[in-house]
DNA sequence: CCACAGCATGTTTACGTAAACATGCCGTGA
DNA sequence: TCACGGCATGTTTACGTAAACATGCTGTGG
């Protein structure tokens, strides 16, 4: 049996791709007439033109994207630097971003941070500089930024989430202030006298600016505003925080900064025999699919991730084509409170 | 003011990206030898190697992907096709093959399907194919993927993930018949008569897996089989399946094919005063970062993502490296049993 | 003192595509 | 009948990189 490849060129020793030549050899044509009928140029006669096409199916013809990058100067891809997928809010944002950019005719390349220091930034961001991208979606927090994006090479254009550069970056982000001021609303609405806080991690800025606004309104209002206890977004940080908060007896209701962190607080409330709500009350913050079958299920903040990733799309998008400079502005996605079983009045 | 680029090129006009020709005229030298400073190749002496760097800090020069990817006809880039980064199994999976593949020099491009239907799987792969990457790692079933593959330029490898393919693809997978054994045996082992289920969405392979298993289990013991309730891997299709096995009064145990079913199980269980794990004992499967803050906890399989996302990298790599046709073959990645509060004997 | 080895560096070329420019043919109008 | 316009197609070239080959210099051994 002779040796064949799966592309099925005859004639022994094949090329490893078909290319523009090949096709143009089969056809009878010059290469120049392929490229035209491969980009859908006017002035090709149509018996030409159908040729040609015979002969792409035959060989089994794909345009080179790499010639095809180097020719144009650009890629059609946005890369995407952020530290984890496994929140929610992040893999649900990219997601939404993958299928945007999709649509537009860009593909999108991923590079995850795992371990969020400023040199691993920096080298993120030094590979995204000699990657093949056209912009860049950062998800992350400004203060690791600043360094980084100098490695990207002039000409690639940025987007930011989760931070507040407004003034020098394209921010797109969840309105983070406008989300926390209705939970804690919520809570005083319904009749508590103050409301306690589980943070996010302090490398969070949405999670600072959910923290700031908190206080705010309690602050507005006259309230007394208690002790911040400490979370890192996991479940378990909340399950720690809510042992803690069972403790104060003055304690009646609790804005969570995300659901899973409120998801260990009602582990904690059950365990110590705090009712919810009737004892205490919980807010939490993204609205997770899972959020409205917790016991009970939560009361929260509902985040439009889909829409975070459409307008970051949008975004870099605009400023590649009119290849503007950075455009900047802060660009916030408003949220929404769901209120489910987790609130009532304290009695 | 003049008009000035952000490279700080001097000189009026400048061009869009600095190349191996700039540095080599700044540094005096040929674009050749820019070439081997730019590899790490031997044979340039000191004196001119830290000319050619000093020249490339100063125009910030970044080899251009493109004209490397055309030269060596590789992309350094694995393409990853799913249907969405929403479930906890998907999104961990990507997180681990950009994890690894980054430490391997691979950038990893994005394509996400809306709509799991064959025209979208075909599209996504014309996409890839056009794309520039040297392998695809298909997380979807293989029934999607057959006419599909087909689409891929020849030369560019796949591996799978979630299938039964290993005859004719390389496939790598959490085991997920061990897995659901464990669970179902854990609950005959601990005095239930038999083991209810509520399946995952019938075009998932894991799901089907899981379930044959879980009927396999019952069989060989000689246990009643009894209908399996139909959810879609959401809390909301176990919190349905919850409410109709609750009517059950013979159902003392309940197999779920995934942490978030159970999630709304238990929910439903709760709703209804039937107690877990005491009236009824739940097992999930994936071992969600959640699930150990379920009320109860969660018992449930652990599924080892990051495994399995560092295998699919090694098996495209390998493939890669050796340039070999697709290498058949199964590997599995092993499961464990995690025990919390949602088991118990029956009483 | 010269030939030649060995090494640092330069020159040519090819990768696949597509813009820019060139060619050649056909039809129309004077 | 011929000049010219317009159109289908062909030829040349450049994009940035790096392998392959060429050059020229330095030092050493006969």
């Amino acid at each position: 049996m002779v040796e064949r490849g799966g592309s099925g060129v005859p004639g022994g020793r094949r090329k490893q791709r078909v290319s523009m030549a090949d096709v143009a050899q089969l056809a009878g044509v010059s290469s120049q007439t392929v490229s035209r009928v491969s980009n859908g140029h006017p002035g090709v006669i149509s018996s030409t033109r159908e040729q040609v096409l015979a002969a792409m199916r035959e060989l089994g013809y794909r345009p080179n994207s790499a010639a095809r990058a180097l020719r144009y100067g650009q890629f059609n891809t946005i890369g995407v630097i952020l530290f984890s997928l496994s929140s929610t809010g992040n893999s649900r944002t990219v997601e939404a971003i993958a299928t945007h950019a999709a649509a537009e005719g860009y593909a999108i390349t991923l590079i995850p941070i795992d371990v969020p220091t400023q040199d691993n930034v920096l080298g993120a961001f030094t590979r995204m500089g000699e990657l093949a991208v056209d912009a860049v979606i950062a998800i992350m927090e400004i203060h690791l930024l600043d360094a980084a994006t100098v490695q990207l090479p002039p000409g690639v254009h940025v987007v930011v989430v989760d931070s507040d550069a407004g003034d020098r970056y394209s921010v797109v982000d969840t309105d983070q202030a406008d989300g926390a001021r209705k939970a804690v609303r919520h809570l005083l609405g319904l009749g508590h006298r103050t409301v306690w806080h589980v943070t996010g991690p302090e490398t969070s800025f949405a999670s600072r600016r959910r923290t700031q606004a908190w206080r705010a309104v309690l602050e507005e209002a006259g309230r007394p505003v208690p002790p911040p206890l400490y979370g890192d977004w996991s479940a378990e940080s909340g399950y720690a925080a809510g042992l803690a908060l069972a403790e104060q007896p003055d304690c009646t209701a609790v804005f969570a900064s995300n659901d899973q962190m409120a998801l260990g607080l009602l582990r904690a409330f059950r365990e110590r025999g705090r009712s919810v709500p009737e004892d205490v009350s919980v807010v939490g913050f993204d609205d997770i699919p899972d959020a409205a079958f917790f016991v009970p299920p939560l009361t929260t903040v509902h985040q439009d991730f889909a829409e975070v990733g459409r307008r970051c799309v949008q975004g870099v998008l605009h400023q590649i084509r009119t290849r503007g400079g950075p455009h900047p502005g802060t660009d916030l996605v408003p949220t929404s409170l769901v209120v489910r079983s987790s609130t009532a009045a304290p009695r």
